[in-house]
DNA sequence: AACTATTTATAAGA
DNA sequence: TTCTTATAAATAGTT
């Protein structure tokens, strides 16, 4: 655009390029500005000049710090500080290290030094653990079971009582309009008991679980927080 | 410029937004791309639709990281890592205080006396197995991530390296030459460094650590949809 | 910095 | 999303 069509590669002239670089560069920022307005997105561009100079845009209301942040979040790449950040590195490591070491005091559980764990250990660890969870659930999942079982035996009971106690009254009055209670009772009977037995077997896994939960993060939302 | 002139304020309607969005960002890409090359300037744009999803273009022969690096460099301005120190020391505390717990109860994670332990009691057992579970699913994964980091460190001196080399060869072939391998250099620049990085980073996550993928957003690399 | 002839981007419509 | 096209905007070369 302009007197003549130009090939997109590096302007020879240095007076030429330069002029190039500002008016392109203003050109830049205005379009990179009307797109973060138009279309409601969080833009950061950052320009150096041939020369080393620096030029930024960062659309409002964020900073730049901010979308970097966000972008590597996004794409878990790091950027290496020059600053004394291996001492903290470290510091870490050493925690997570010594904590592992406390948390593994499970290890009577395995009957090995937990120290050393490696990921193939580690692993294993998780199995047996899952393995008695499994126990657990199954041994608590038999226990409502029982319960439920209890429950529909008394409706049942209750239901053949409740079906004499009708027939007596309807035999003591002697066949009137006795229909309509009757039939509300049975109403109650059929909804109740196995309503409320469905509730608590769907409800109990739900808050026991909370790992699958963690285990499927959101997507777009690199801002969560980690499954800790 | 279009059929009509539209005023620089958030576009109402969501479906003319977003195709908007996707023109106008092809359309600052490209312009961002072309003066990188006219003026060879080193660029770095990153770009956030309203919902989230990351687009980017990085001017060859650098990676954002670099930018970004320079970037804080020139500014001062330091970028929080996305794992804090609060995070972490405050998980430490976390898994110490679980820790002791877990060390008091461990009997009766072995114990087989469970037939006497009512459903609370088993629930309460479930939960505290699943937590374990997760704290050691937890350490796995970050051993897992310390060995991700290691890679990335590894590749990112290698792409430098890689990158020095390239340099050194062109500087052997002396400079006469050197231009006619523009035309191709679009090509390299397309595929590549950037391109390569994306590739390893995304795909060991891939089959070792299942959630770490569901957590990075869609990466769209602007550099490969360049013209020419 | 301005000025314009041209090229380029793109809004609206299909 | 992609294409078409009328029109707005950007800008290369010039003053």
């Amino acid at each position: 655009m302009g007197r003549g069509k130009i090939e997109i590669k590096r302007i020879q002239n240095t007076t030429t390029r330069q002029v190039t670089f500002s008016k392109r560069r203003a050109g830049l920022v205005k379009k990179t500005h009307e797109l973060s307005v138009l279309c409601d997105a969080q833009i950061g561009l950052i320009i150096f000049s041939s020369t080393g100079k620096l030029f930024q845009y960062c659309s409002e209301p964020f900073r730049m710090e901010q979308i970097i942040e966000k972008y590597q979040k996004a794409t878990g790449v790091r950027i290496p500080e020059h600053d004394s950040r291996e001492d903290l590195v470290s510091e870490m490591a050493m925690l997570r290290q010594e904590t592992l070491r406390l948390e593994l005091g499970i290890q009577r559980y395995i009957g090995d030094s937990m120290g050393s764990l490696q990921y193939e250990e580690l692993a294993k660890l998780e199995q047996d653990l899952e393995i008695s969870v499994t126990k657990v659930r199954n041994r608590k999942n038999d226990l409502l079971q029982q319960q439920l079982d209890n429950l529909r035996r008394k409706e049942r009971m209750m239901e053949e009582e409740n079906s004499y106690l009708s027939q007596w009254i309807q035999e003591q009055r002697g066949g009137g309009g006795v229909m309509e209670n009757d039939g509300e009772g049975q109403q109650m009977m059929d909804q109740l008991p196995f309503y409320e037995g469905q509730t608590s077997l769907q409800l109990a896994p739900l808050h026991l679980h909370p790992y699958l939960q963690l285990a499927q993060p959101t997507i777009h939302d690199a801002s969560n927080s980690h499954p800790h």
